[in-house]
DNA sequence: TTGAAAGCGCTAACAG
DNA sequence: CTGTTAGCGCTTTCAA
């Protein structure tokens, strides 16, 4: 069938069974630069059909400069919120003729950089990700030739396009809700000491005083159930008991949730819990989880178009608003 | 800095600053296939330091033909196993030099194809995939240059190399278990119809013979937590209460568990509930899910060693344990 | 131990 | 509308 050695089809052998240059097949694939007449670009077809020949993606990536591909680099694949924006951002990706490619970085700034230098070497145009190193260090990334987004940072690095959702709003929402429902003693668990980004404690502290609230307490842990797991053990076992928490990310809530269980104190009715992201992960908890929803489809595309259009704002802060759901205490009977 | 007008360095570029010859350079990036000078090398090594120089990944992959590119097709980002799969995956990657792209199939056999499509189109080496196509469409593969690996599948595809955890086993573990603890009246959540892969359900039939016990019934649901969800409300609604459930996945469990909760059934005090896959989720439900465990870095270095050997065995069977937790009963005070 | 040069498969400028 | 051809950056054979 082929009729080169390897079995596989080049623009060669489908030229040749076309009748055509090799430029001709070039033009039809990919429907220009040049015009073809009907007739011929018809009979390119076939013959790339019957030959089965696809384009060598290589071959092109090394003539064009570019292999469309992006480049994401997740903290953790378990935590739902990025099993949700791994979706969406390849979804996005795929829609716009590139491919995508992640890599785990635990939030270790040692294995984040060895995962840019993975992604660069395998020359990828862009790159996204949850920043865990100082902003010195990433003065370096301006090197590379491929262009950066800056997710989860609601404050905005010098020299790359950020794109979060308004982690502040989120703040304000999720107290709010909570005094609604009359709780005033209330303590915020929160990712690791940042010091890039601390304007949701700010936030936590000025609503306080806007309630006229005793300054709830911030437990800080990793982005993970288990270390929030740990966080909220430590709180409950030095007998802290508040009456209304908010949790930095569902997967997190997970923890304090089940920390929560253990010691028999009962969501909703001993204290109401919000959390924020708002992802599926809120409704196989028990009770579900409030919270404040992120909008990761608009996420995506915010990211992809900063990272495709060098004139893109540089700052995107996308709203975010409130699933209710069980752990506030709407729902109680 | 670089000479050229891209300012990316390319090994011309080195081999001018060293004053030797492009394939020089070659032989010292990679090691070989030539013995070079070790003053020289060093040369080189500095220049392409100085420069910055990183090889093209794209032209490499062109000349070598291959790109050390692997691609793996995941039902679904949000389930928790392939969450640790897919992790594990990508270390043992890149731990012998290779690069993975993931791709989301929904258990979709139209997607996945298109899935496969992108993949092959990207030149990838290999593919890892649970195929939720038939048999007869497998067969089409073949004519791809690229190798594929069957994951989650017991019976082996003629022509695939097909790796999985021991299922059946599992499920002997689990009824063995819920039998010890003495219930009787036993139902399994399962998966999606799935012509290819019935073993499960004939040796859930086979146990309770070997137990006798009435034969317990078999709800189908999707590779969801939702769906699973579903199916387990339905059979709350119906009247149904079994005093023993299997489900076959972590992520399904949670759904049923939801809806055991929601009908105030208490687990495992009136049912005990045992899942499949041992994942980090069984200790984020309520109460913590007793489960039969996967294998997962195993798995993954088998999945590798089948891709890149083509002498591997075509069936691998990895042995499953039991993590013992909450759900079963063995932990009530 | 080093170098010259062919060529991987493709795109696009240029020429007809 | 179609064809010729240079060259992307790299590896490796062959020759020195």
């Amino acid at each position: 069938m082929n009729s080169n050695r390897t079995g596989k089809a080049t623009r060669a052998d489908v030229a040749e069974l076309a009748q055509v240059s090799t430029a001709v097949v070039s033009y039809v694939m990919n429907n220009g630069p040049k015009k073809v007449a009907p007739q011929t670009a018809s009979r390119v077809r076939q013959a790339a059909e019957s030959l089965n020949y696809h384009p060598n993606a290589y071959a092109r990536a090394l003539r064009k400069g570019s292999g469309s591909l992006l480049g994401i680099i997740v903290p953790d694949f378990r935590n739902p919120y990025f099993a949700l924006l791994n979706e969406a951002i390849e979804k996005e990706a795929y829609g716009r003729g590139y491919s995508t490619m992640f890599l785990t970085a635990h939030s270790d700034p040692e294995l984040e950089r060895k995962s840019i230098e993975k992604m660069v070497d395998r020359e990828v145009d862009a790159i996204f990700m949850a920043p865990c190193q100082k902003v010195e260090e990433l003065e370096r990334l301006k090197d590379y030739e491929c262009s950066f987004v800056m997710l989860e940072n609601n404050v905005q690095i010098p020299g790359f396009a950020c794109i979060s959702s308004d982690f502040c709003e989120g703040v304000r929402l999720a107290i709010d809700h909570l005094v609604w429902h009359g709780r005033t003693n209330l303590v915020m668990f929160y990712g690791e000491d940042n010091s890039r980004d601390e304007s949701r404690i700010r936030v936590w502290y000025e609503k306080h005083e806007e309630h006229g609230l005793r300054r709830g307490r911030v437990y800080r842990s990793r982005y993970t159930h288990e270390s929030a797991y740990r966080a909220a053990t430590a709180m409950l076992d030095a007998g802290e008991r508040p009456d209304g928490i908010f949790v930095v990310s569902d997967f997190e809530a997970g923890g304090v949730l089940r920390a929560l269980h253990e010691h028999g104190i009962r969501v909703p009715e001993d204290t109401s819990l919000i959390s924020f992201d708002g992802t599926y992960f809120g409704l196989e908890t028990w009770p579900q989880l409030t919270s404040v929803r992120q909008d990761i489809p608009r996420i995506a595309r915010g990211a992809l178009e900063a990272a495709l259009n060098p004139d893109a704002p540089g700052m995107q802060i996308i709203p975010v608003d409130m699933t209710i759901r069980e752990s506030c205490g709407c729902h109680v009977a």
